[in-house]
DNA sequence: GGCCAGGACACCA
DNA sequence: TGGTGTCATGGC
C-alpha cells in the first residue's frame, strides 16, 4: 500500500504543480472554501464572479449588504441562504481582526482549528483548508475525492472525514507547500479520475488501486 | 429528468 | 460517537 509520500511523489510527478487555491487573494479564498461546499466548482465560481461584480470582493461592503441581496448575489453555488450566513459570520470574525492574518495566527496558535470550527457554517474540512490555504498551516484534509482515492488504495477507515484524518499522519517533512499541493493534487486528479467518461491519461494510480 | 458536486448541522438513539 | 434528513443550484 501507498505511503503518503510515495502517493504524492506519484501524483506529482504525472500531474505537475496545480498552484493551488485558484484565487487572487485570501478573501477570495475563503469565500471560495465557503461557496464551493458541496457543490462544484462551476457554480462556486459563478457566484464569486457574481459577488466579485457587485463587491470586488471587499469584506467590508460585502457585510454592508443586505442578507438578501447576498443571498442572490451566490444563490448559482447552491445552498445559498445557509452560505450567506456562514460569509457573514466567517468575515464578522475576520473583520474583529482587522483582516489582519498574522494577527489571528498569533491570537490563536494551536487553537485556531478549534477556533474556526467555532463558526457557523465552518466544519471540519473547511476549517483544514483554511489553515493550510490561508493560515499557511499543515493539515491532511480527507475530502470526499481523497476518502474516495484512499479507499481505492486499500485504506480502511476511509468512510468518513475523521476517521481517516485520525489514522493518516502527514510525514515529518511536510511544509505547507506540500500539503497545499497534496490535497490540490488528490482533489484535481479525483475530479479527473471519476468524473471524466472518456479516458484523459490518468490511469497511473490504477496498478496501486485493489481490485 | 434524475443524479450529483472540492459539506455542515440539527436531531435522534 | 454514529447514522439520517435537509439545505439548493446548474451541468450533464
Amino acid at each position: 500500500m501507498l505511503d503518503i509520500n510515495s502517493l504524492y511523489r506519484i501524483l506529482f510527478q504525472n500531474m505537475g504543480p496545480q498552484k493551488w487555491w485558484p484565487a487572487d487573494t485570501k478573501i477570495e479564498i475563503i469565500l471560495g472554501a465557503i461557496l464551493v461546499q458541496n457543490t462544484n466548482w462551476r457554480n462556486a465560481a459563478s457566484a464569486i464572479d457574481s459577488l466579485s461584480n457587485h463587491t470586488h470582493l471587499d469584506p467590508q461592503y460585502i457585510l454592508k449588504l443586505d442578507i438578501e441581496n447576498l443571498q442572490y448575489l451566490i444563490k448559482s453555488s447552491g445552498f445559498y441562504k445557509t452560505k450567506a450566513q456562514t460569509i457573514i459570520s466567517t468575515l464578522s470574525w475576520l473583520e474583529a481582526f482587522d483582516f489582519d492574518y498574522e494577527k489571528i495566527k498569533n491570537y490563536y496558535g494551536k487553537h485556531l482549528r478549534k477556533a474556526l470550527l467555532e463558526l457557523k457554517g465552518i466544519g471540519e474540512e473547511t476549517a483544514d483548508v483554511l489553515i493550510v490555504y490561508v493560515f499557511d498551516g499543515i493539515e491532511f484534509i480527507p475530502d470526499s475525492y481523497t476518502r474516495r482515492i484512499f479507499t481505492k488504495l486499500g485504506y480502511v477507515d476511509t468512510d468518513n472525514y475523521r476517521k481517516l484524518k485520525s489514522n493518516i499522519e502527514l510525514p515529518e517533512s511536510f511544509t505547507n507547500q506540500d500539503a497545499n499541493e497534496l490535497h490540490a493534487l488528490l482533489d484535481n486528479f479525483g475530479k479527473v479520475y471519476f468524473n471524466s467518461k472518456n479516458d484523459r491519461g490518468y490511469q497511473f494510480l490504477d496498478e496501486y488501486f485493489v481490485k
